[in-house]
DNA sequence: GTCTATAGCCGGATAGAC
DNA sequence: GTCTATCCGGCTATAGAC
């Protein structure tokens, strides 16, 4: 059994701390004790705690939009002239995630709580979550628009938003202390995926207000 | 022009610099700072930071679950025997929360962005949430449920959930430093809900999956 | 790379005068 | 109800031995 190293372990242990408790509210002594380690090997591996916690996000969602960005274009090539089916499109942003969640819970368990804790922080931590996510969001939304071509750009824009909150609530499904007033229903990936889809691909497909 | 007393004093700056630098990061000395209060102040009126939050989130929030429960009453009423419609049911539920925070900015710019955070809490804070919102999730639940009969109560909790989610997108926008991702589009309530609700009407009422 | 020790500051809370 | 003064513990960060 390999061991992690220190620098590994400082990260798995700031993320699960970060998750159950919020970052700002998780002190580098709460890390280091749980982690067993020492309280400089912070300063040491990553500089300062704002440091420790960019590189807690970017450790996992990193590859993630690399997965989603490869699907995306594997459907525009196949595609090529005409534009990728609807379903397709939200099935490569949603997926990557929600298979994650569910299929590697010990290595994603936590990241996608936290996640959804960047999208509704108003301080610094916006400005990482758009460093992140900038480029995933400007090529799906261009994607989208090409597949619905009769949706304007800002309804476009607004149901890109809530396919995001959407997505955000699955992430932090279950709540650590769970919610009282909802039974918890099914937690693979196949349900989860099975109700999700369909509740966006209608969505997307609503007919355009007419403002 | 009336002055507001300490006690409402501390409410209002506590709920902005929640907003602005989230809970954890705002100390009781900040706030007594810019109140221009004393610090003893917060302890005398509230006794605790904790009960500060508590009150914080209350204070703002029951109004608006009383707005929804009472135009749930009336679509119930009116309906007597035949279910309520989907979109007047959708709308009793979002309407107050958008209507407030375009329409009363001043009073709601804050706490709309904080009850997202909320929802993303893994901590003590979700216990609040759950209070604060029990009763309606669980009403409208039900109401929803007898508009359609036809989805399954798995699949009705997750829809309900991304109904929140979509909430939560709008509540929180835009956010305090602008994504750069996205262009700001309308900001006036008629336009938002005319966005909001035909996309939520549309995933209600998507087909089931065929699990 | 890891550790101890400590600097120096800020946190929530409270006692007690007014 | 308001204020000052203060307790005491926790915080990030760093210096310096090993």
């Amino acid at each position: 059994m390999e061991q992690p190293d220190t620098r590994t372990k400082l990260l798995d242990v700031a993320e699960k701390l970060f998750a159950e408790k919020g970052i700002g509210a998780t002190s580098l002594r709460n890390i280091i004790a749980e982690a067993d380690v020492n309280l400089a090997s912070i300063h040491y591996h990553f500089g300062s705690k704002e440091a420790l916690v960019r590189e807690v996000f970017a450790r996992r969602i990193k590859p993630v939009n690399a997965e989603r960005l490869q699907r995306l274009d594997k459907l525009e090539e196949s595609g090529e002239q005409s534009a990728p089916e609807l379903e397709e499109l939200i099935r490569a942003f949603i997926e990557p995630a929600i298979r994650l969640k569910f299929e590697e819970p010990e290595r994603m368990k936590f990241i996608l709580r936290l996640i959804s804790l960047l999208q509704s922080d108003g301080g610094e931590l916006r400005e990482l979550f758009t460093d992140l996510f900038e480029e995933v969001a400007t090529r799906f939304l261009a994607a989208l628009q090409k597949s619905l071509p009769h949706v304007s750009q800002a309804e476009l824009f607004w149901r890109f938003k809530f396919m995001l909150g959407s997505m955000f609530m699955i992430m932090s499904h279950p709540p650590v202390h769970d919610v009282k007033f909802i039974e918890t229903s099914e937690l693979d990936p196949e349900s989860i995926l099975a109700q999700v889809i369909p509740f966006l691909v209608a969505g997307f497909e609503a007919p355009a207000a007419e403002n």
